[in-house]
DNA sequence: ATTATATACTAACGTTCGTTCGTTTACAAT
DNA sequence: ATTGTAAACGAACGAACGTTAGTATATAAT
């Protein structure tokens, strides 16, 4: 079973927008990458516009699958210890960080957050709101269980995470540029460590 | 006395390019809001790209000026507490913030990371790394003081600095669309304060 | 008064843009 | 065998692109 067209077509827009933005690649170049000719790519895509939307959507879609559903938390809280339920996390995030496409849709959404509505409701949306969200419950639920010292969920949760966001930022230009990140995966763990001994108790 | 016509281009293309980024915006766009031809605005720049530079090289220089300079800061740190340090440099950030040129430069930044390297350098030198440098030596003064906790520097510079790169996205983004913003700069404080409390002593 | 310089203009260049049209090809269903 | 459908194609559309050349005009320097 080989990619059909439309997925060529996507993947290859996923990765020259990646790197030229939206406005700076023209279907001609997407066509010729793919090897088939301009006027095909409109049996697959109603527009230029389309393809983004496909992929901005299929971001949305794909980042939503990441966070563990509400209804398993107290089971996976009981059992594990804090560190490790912090360190199991972290790793989850770092594996999205090193695939290669979910890197390439991050940059899109980046590049195209004030020329598409899209993009900023999924960073807005999708990727602060429901982490933050997601990671209040968390810390809410340690508390009851005494198991963190008993600080404004809200705000562990915004300085869990948004240190995390800029680290992603930096990490995902190192990796453009072909550079070394182990400086970048080291801060992110020592920024780990550095929360853990701020919440435990005692 | 009135603004030049390359002045004029300047802010216009500074506007433009912040809302549909640098390939996003023709000349004549830009010449037609200044209002002079096409060609006359090769009497100032030598040609598109140009003018980019222009604005890159003007928020590196005037980034630069925001931090002050280390040999007066053992005198500063004298005088004030650590409390009010802290406050006076994140008056000082949401100054910055709240600039409407500051925001869209912060803007062009974001949106040209991945096709202008001039960009990149300027988000991973002059806005990371010089910020968190400087900080790293406030902490470390401010360790050998006994003001604060000793803690590792470097990641106390990194655990106040990060979020703050991460709220000023969301910010910028909220002000585009002009929605309210109160949240995240309660957030702000709220984190100036998270902050010191996990690093002052007792 | 003249000359020089800066900055504006008109006009056009060659290229590329996104998209549409009508046609051909390949393959599956009848 | 035929018909239907999906997906490829060549060719072209008008519009917009960045940039250049040559020229006019206004201001300042001699």
């Amino acid at each position: 079973m080989t990619i059909s067209t439309k997925d060529r077509i996507f993947y290859t827009s996923l990765d020259l927008f990646s790197q030229r933005g939206f406005s700076g690649v023209s279907i001609r170049e997407i066509t010729r990458e793919v090897g088939i000719k301009e006027s095909s790519l409109y049996n697959h895509y109603r527009n230029k516009e389309a393809i983004l939307e496909d992929i901005l959507t299929f971001f949305r879609n794909d980042f939503a699958k990441t966070l563990p559903p509400i209804d398993a938390l107290d089971d996976i809280l009981q059992k594990s210890t804090v560190e490790s339920f912090l360190k199991a996390g972290h790793r989850n995030f770092k594996k999205y960080m090193e695939d290669e496409n979910g890197q390439k849709m991050w940059r899109i959404l980046q590049v195209e957050q004030y020329r598409s509505s899209l993009a900023r409701e999924i960073i807005l949306n999708d990727l602060f709101k429901t982490t933050i969200q997601f990671l209040e419950i968390v810390f809410s639920k340690l508390i009851a269980m005494k198991k963190i010292r008993p600080l404004n969920p809200k705000m562990l949760a915004i300085e869990y995470q948004y240190p995390v966001f800029t680290l992603l930022t930096e990490y995902n230009i190192l990796k453009f540029d072909g550079k070394d990140t182990s400086e970048v995966e080291f801060l992110l763990d020592q920024h780990v460590l550095f929360f853990f001994e701020t919440i435990r108790i005692g």
